[in-house]
RNA sequence: GCGCCCGUAGCUCAGCUGGAUAGAGCAUCCGCCUUCUAAGCGGAUGGCCGGAGGUUCGAGUCCUCCCGGGCGCGCCA
């Protein structure tokens, strides 16, 4: 692309005028301000301040250096020491017809190839998919696709919730309280149903606490009963998995639950505990403080009372029971054991961060050389409240189930497309109302700042103008029509020429596409990407608004037909990273 | 108490790890469909970036303190 390759000149020069510099400091951006030029660089003023060097004249130095004439036309030194770069009409035509004919436009495949699992979603069963599993998903299923697509190898991994304490009073519920019929109507809701009962007779009554604990032991103790019962569970809620799933468009893997850990869990204690890692703790197996980092640095210390306590990480309970920390530790090391990841993306709720500091902490401690070879990454995100800024439940205080929150933004897609396309039979409609619906949720949830807490609301959720995956798809689709109706191919069309100014400034915002996957990639925030094809959807509108196409004369229709064809690609790419489909007409 | 996060237009939020004049959507107001899809485009209104200091060529972004809110803090996940 050109930007790495103007980036990457622009290092040489650096580094010839200023020897010690630090070559990952010289950086090229997309300009602030197409007044300016298509790409600015700021790194001459840091360079000159520690010299004690005049930044304007260092920067005429570098300029002097630089060599990127094939690119850009004369580069300016600007304010206190920008260096403006304007890309050449010539070289902005070459790189669009050079896209036309790549496999992904405008995207190269990425320099160290990565190998990055990614443990998104997660449900647990016997328990509704509600609101809260859209964003791990969502944002685990959208950074895989954009790994993907830069050419990194990915692994996703459902780590499933169907192992733990609550089996204890289901199997007790499955056991006693269990209504056929409405198992049979609906499975969720049942399950759902006598895990509530059980747990509200439980806190009246220690005897039921105690049955459900001798269910949890017999089930853990091999008891055929109740292994063909947790069974059923798992497959009954599975299959919901698979449905919600199946509307998503997501897919895994791999779905390696909790339970597929539990014939390591005893091994990776006694192995803690035989390196010294982990000792008894008031009964307990735990991982404390190894003290080489300052306290306020160390997640296994907590202050109370002025002074600093020890807060361990417990990896076995005193009655002899693992916890999630033993199996996030046995997970962890299974998965470098098995794929060799050089990351691993653990997409999951901000109010983990605590945890996950641990258990990553514990994991350096007991396998310093595999947690070397491996970045781990808590990918996390924040709370969905409700209008009045508490955790959001419906007003009988239950969660929002996923599947009804599909099911409403697909009818009021349709409702839509029912009334501006009344021309088009019913199961087109619907379907086109199935995509928009659908994308509508997902774009709605990647569009904020994953770490920002957000206030769900259907309105806002299923808003069908303004910077919204309906919209996008609409501009996908307009493009992707004109194309179309202009019969135009790749093979057909050489020449690009941009002559009008929204001609150039929609080329040259498609040109930043890779670098906006890039910084999706770096930072695991696809967000970036919404607010680029928001943009790009902005700048080809624009352009049809002033550049006839199909009216127009060769080779003039030709060239903005490809403009077209890359736009159209571009959108398509770029929602596909996201998760999002498109629909060829609207 | 300690730690993490947050406070930006009336509302909901961006702001690319310190760059040039702080941006969108919604809402309000004004224009634009006999011309390739108006789910659109253009324009207007709207800001002490919670407050006070500091760091430097340059701060919404970094540091300190204060105010206000959310979350977390041993055998749940």
């Amino acid at each position: 692309m050109l930007h790495s390759r103007i980036e990457s000149r622009l290092r040489e020069a650096v580094l010839a005028v200023v020897p010690d510099a630090d070559p990952s400091a010289v950086q090229v951006r997309p300009a602030s301000d197409a007044k300016l030029g298509d790409y600015q660089s700021s790194v001459v003023m840091g360079l000159a301040k520690p010299r004690g060097l005049n930044p304007r004249a260092l920067a005429a130095d570098v300029v002097a250096r630089l060599d990127v004439g094939e690119w850009c036309e004369a580069v300016e030194v600007a304010g206190p020491g920008f260096l403006n770069f304007r890309l050449s009409a010539s070289a902005i035509e070459s790189a669009l017809a050079g896209a036309v004919a790549a496999p992904v436009p405008f995207v190269e495949p990425a320099r160290p190839r990565r190998t990055v699992v990614i443990d998104f979603s997660s449900p647990n069963v016997a328990k509704p998919m509600h609101i809260g599993h859209v964003r791990s998903t969502v944002l685990g299923d959208a950074l895989a696709r954009t790994l993907r697509l830069l050419g990194h190898e990915v692994v996703t991994d459902n780590h499933i919730g169907d192992w733990g304490t609550q089996f204890g009073m289901l199997l007790l519920g499955w056991k006693t309280r269990l209504d056929p019929a409405a198992l049979a109507r609906d499975p969720i809701a049942e399950l759902e149903r006598i895990y509530k009962a059980v747990n509200a007779a439980c806190d009246a009554d220690p005897a039921v606490r105690g049955a459900a604990k001798a269910e949890l032991v017999r089930l853990q103790g091999g008891d055929a009963d109740n292994l063909g019962i947790w069974r059923e569970m798992i497959r009954l809620s599975q299959s919901q998995f698979d449905a919600i799933y199946g509307r998503l468009g997501v897919t895994f893997d791999h779905t390696l639950g909790e339970s597929f850990y539990n014939p390591w869990l005893a091994q990776v204690v006694a192995d803690m505990a035989a390196r010294g890692i982990a000792r008894d703790s008031e009964g307990a197996m735990a991982v404390f403080s190894r003290g080489d980092v300052a306290p306020k640095d160390d997640p296994f210390k907590i202050q109370r009372d002025g002074a600093w306590h020890d807060m361990p990480l417990l990896v076995q309970k005193s009655d002899g029971g693992f916890n999630y920390a033993t199996t996030d530790l046995a997970t962890l090391d299974y998965r470098i054991r098995t794929w060799s990841p050089t990351d691993i993306l653990y997409v999951t709720d901000g109010r983990q961060q605590g945890h996950f500091r641990q258990v990553f902490a514990a994991f350096q401690a007991w396998k310093p050389e595999a947690a070397a070879a491996t970045r781990l990454h808590h990918v996390w995100f924040g709370s969905i409240l409700g209008e009045d800024g508490k955790p959001f439940k419906t007003r009988s205080g239950d969660t929002v189930r996923l599947g009804e929150v599909l099911d409403e933004a697909e009818e009021r897609a349709w409702a839509v497309v029912r009334e501006k396309r009344p021309d088009l039979p019913e199961a087109v409609q619907r379907e086109i109302a199935r995509v928009v619906g659908v994308g509508a949720v997902k774009y709605q949830d990647l569009l904020p700042n994953r770490q920002s807490d957000y206030v769900f609301s259907w309105d806002k959720m299923l808003a069908l103008q303004g910077n919204t995956s309906p919209y996008l798809q609409y501009q996908y689709t307009r493009a992707a029509k004109v194309v179309r109706d202009g019969g135009w191919t790749p093979a057909a069309g050489a020449g690009i020429r941009v002559g009008t100014p929204e001609e150039r400034a929609l080329a040259r915002h498609l040109l930043n596409f890779g670098l906006v996957l890039a910084a999706v990639a770096e930072e695991a925030r696809p967000n970036y990407l919404c607010n680029y094809l928001y943009e790009l959807a902005g700048w080809s509108s624009r352009f049809y608004e002033a550049c006839p196409v199909l009216r127009s004369e060769e080779p003039l229709r030709s060239s903005r037909l490809a403009l077209c064809h890359l736009t159209a690609r571009v959108l398509k790419a770029g929602l596909e990273c996201l998760g999002i489909g498109v629909s060829e007409q609207m």
